[in-house]
DNA sequence: AACAAAAATGCAAACGTTTTCATTTCGTGG
DNA sequence: CCACGAAATGAAAACGTTTGCATTTTTGTT
């Protein structure tokens, strides 16, 4: 077997043309701009286009247009429960709109991302979105000089330099915690993420501490608990905190993930939920609702974020406007199950 | 705010060499092939370029030399702990060869893997990845057709009519199984998702029987259950399979998301792991090792298959040839953790 | 310093579409 | 059946690169 370097069996519009007895131009519009073409011709055209196994060229047509019928998007990692719903709605969406989407990872890395949005850049896409606000000035320079539409997903803010499509971490974050205050508990473990460049974390960080404040509850040092993106950490981190003498009533946990590895600890130590620890998490990940206890967390509907940004970015491509809504907000949603109780 | 549609501010290879007091080709080159231009010439150049804010066109440059850059990955699902892992591999990779992916998930439809071949071909990538052997045949003949490289990931087969980088899924199902027989168990529960256009799924089953019958073990239809790959899903069927009286000795599952929910259905009854049951999964997705107890189940080395998979690819893409080992089997590894006792 | 060989650069023709403008064909009413 | 406006089609010029070939410059040798 042999893959031909110059794919020369390849029939184009030309080849299509001569078949069906018609200039290339007619051909172009039966693809382009179907109505443009009579009918008894299109068919002509379409049958000779079967024929031949005559697939479009897209590159072709972008370098004329300068539209290339994709969509970027960049996402801090894919092999993540959250961000995995993101893309697969992202790009479901994207295709109802006969777009394609190029995506990339950057692991948290900003000067990866500069690097990324660099390399959609010279794929020439139509448009990009990125997770959150924290972005390289490079970056954001460069798509602004090319005038590439951005929107920023996951993440909603009020008053923002981009678009936004996203739930308020902030509101999300405090909603739990009062939910924890309102069951009693006052010895609250805190467990997050560095928020070093990740908004999210940020955002959600301050509402924990907004609403502590709020309701006068004092945290002591040890009781904030910085923990990665991991299940395993998390759960070692966790059998520490329950399983001496101080243990504290209630865990906080900055996302779902963290909630999960506080629950396999506590099921390691013997620790009861929701008897002897109240467990919450943020986001509602896929699972969540099914572990034993379901985990109280609140719902950030990623999947519709997803979507939405989609059809926003498509709409900015197509329009050369900003979206219909500049901020746009979705709904989050406390979901409150079995791992919490009142104290 | 305003997008503008035409890109007019983008300055090109033209811009470039003008303000570098060079040709375009040298301009071309020193993006392209960057040794053929002497360091000073270089300099200039880029500097003019750096100035200008040039990002090269490689659509423009596809157009000429029909290699895009792009490679396609398509899976069945992307919002899944197995692929995530995959696609964030294969994409790392891809990022060391300068290259991008564009991918898409069909949801295990045929008819829109079809689909997206052909959207994918119109894009002009320089080569394809497809998750397993089940595809349609048009989707392969436009393949072929055009020269583009295929390679089949995620299962292994002796010999196949693509190339492909897997694990024999076949043998890890036979591993498992043979590891619970070996504890004694005789009673044994399948929870297997439907194999209907899923040749991962049917080479596992197939394994499974294989060694049961060797085994001279016979399965009750009602011990055979199929379960889709759903975390709810499987807890509810097995909270009713082993709140019964009959309950098993083991549950064999068809992979570790159903395995996941088989543990929930037994915090929930109150059986317990591996004492009452033991469980074992196929995959060892994310969190398997972190339950607990920790799951036994056969590592599929995910992110190693996508990452052999894009190195594969772009060399196909390349040479034109096939790969080195044109049927590359990756090791499966047996984690025996604490879900598993003797009966 | 002169010359040949090698290396660097420039010129111009592709690459496969889309689109503008001109031309032809079609449908309709008189 | 003709004339007319509208609709469909065609001709040709882009779009921004890459690359083969020709030309110029550099390098190394004597």
């Amino acid at each position: 077997m042999r893959y031909s370097r110059s794919r020369k069996g390849a029939p184009g519009i030309v080849e299509v043309a001569a078949r069906a007895g018609v200039s290339i131009a007619t051909v172009s519009r039966t693809f382009s701009q179907p109505d443009m073409v009579r009918p008894p011709t299109r068919m002509r055209i379409e049958q000779a286009a079967d024929e031949l196994g005559y697939i479009r060229n897209r590159a072709a047509g972008a370098l004329h247009n300068r539209f290339s019928g994709t969509l970027g998007l960049v996402v801090p990692t894919i092999d993540n429960a959250i961000f995995a719903e993101l893309i697969e709605a992202f790009s479901a969406r994207l295709r109802d709109f006969d777009r394609t989407m190029l995506i990339a990872a950057h692991g948290y890395d900003l000067d990866l991302e500069v690097a990324i949005v660099r390399s959609l850049l010279e794929r020439r896409i139509d448009g990009i979105a990125l997770v959150g606000f924290d972005h390289a000035a490079v970056s954001m320079n460069m798509l602004q000089q090319r005038d590439v539409p951005v929107i920023s997903v996951w993440n909603f803010r009020e008053a923002t330099d981009i678009p936004c499509v996203g739930a308020d971490n902030v509101a999300a974050a405090r909603t739990v915690v009062r939910h924890v205050l309102d069951l009693g508990h006052r010895d609250i473990a805190l467990l997050f993420p560095d928020v070093g460049s990740n908004d999210r974390a940020r955002d959600r960080m301050n509402g924990v501490l907004q609403e502590l404040r709020i309701a006068n509850v004092t945290t002591a040092p040890d009781r904030l608990i910085s923990c990665p993106y991991d299940i395993g950490e998390a759960k070692r981190l966790v059998r520490e905190l329950v399983s001496g003498t101080r243990r504290p009533t209630a865990i906080v946990c900055g996302n779902d993930i963290i909630a999960h590895g506080a629950f396999y600890a506590c099921y390691a130590e013997g620790v009861r939920i929701p008897d002897d620890i109240s467990i919450v998490g943020i986001g509602d990940f896929r699972g969540s609702a099914h572990l034993e206890p379901g985990l109280t967390t609140i719902r950030l509907p990623a999947r519709r974020i997803g979507s939405i940004a989609a059809g926003s970015l498509v709409q900015m491509s197509d329009t050369g406007m900003p979206p219909d809504t500049f901020n746009q907000q979705v709904a989050s949603e406390l979901k409150d199950r079995g791992s919490t109780t009142a104290v």
